[in-house]
DNA sequence: TACAACATTAGAGTATAGTCTAAGGTTGAT
DNA sequence: ATCAACCTTAGACTATACTCTAATGTTGTA
């Protein structure tokens, strides 16, 4: 499909496509047998990473890490070991955001009881 | 306290500081009895505020959204009503982090079994 | 009194993640 | 052949959140 049915179907501006393009997230082809224009071609892969890309950023994960984790997956420049280290770091990382939240959860609830009873 | 005294309270920079104030997050007061400087003071108030907003940026609050929850606590321009309201959407959006993130954690799971499994 | 270590403001510079515009070429229906 | 609706690249612009520099003034200790 061109960019314009992946944008519709995803939900992702063509812009933004681009730029993920651009940052190595994604990548579409060019048909060699076609001279006439240079479009570029994306398939059903392309749909999933860029779901992924929306949840991954969703959940805070920059760009960049989100290109790591795609690479982990699509990419053969990692060895086993790497691509399993670099998904742990992530997992940790996820960890950390759940106990953030969780913390901050309890201290808006603090100020909202504090609301309530008129202590400010 | 002055600003030197804060940041390294704090482990906030003073540049960093000045930009929370310059944007509306916390402030200082001068000293009006000494004319010979413009000095601003903190107070632990500014602590803990700033122990606040360093909490809140990790769990992906934006400066604008803590503004708001700081001035739910420490601001009288918002009625009980409004303030609830504000605090009560924050949560519901920390349950949607939550969520998102427990999503995420599958995702990658998933993944790592992949790996694991030289299904990738 | 010299001077290091603070303080101030104004504004410039950086990184991230888009978002948009311009200028041009292609495709497909009428 | 025309025209809307696509496609391309290059690069400018925006918002957010810092981060740093410059110029200048103040404080406190040796």
């Amino acid at each position: 499909m061109l960019i314009n049915e992946l944008s519709k179907k995803t939900g992702i501006s063509v812009h933004t496509i681009r730029f993920y393009e651009k940052s190595g997230l994604i990548e579409g082809k060019q048909n060699e047998a076609i001279k006439s224009n240079n479009y570029f071609h994306y398939n059903e892969v392309t749909v999933d990473k860029l779901a992924f890309i929306s949840d991954a950023k969703s959940v805070g994960f920059t760009i960049k890490e989100i290109g790591q984790i795609i690479d982990t997956w699509y990419n053969k420049k990692y060895t086993k070991k790497q691509k399993l280290k670099i998904l742990d770091d992530k997992l940790t990382s996820l960890e950390q955001k759940m106990k953030e939240i969780k913390e901050m959860k309890k201290q808006l609830l603090q100020f909202k009881d504090d609301v309530v009873n008129d202590r400010c």
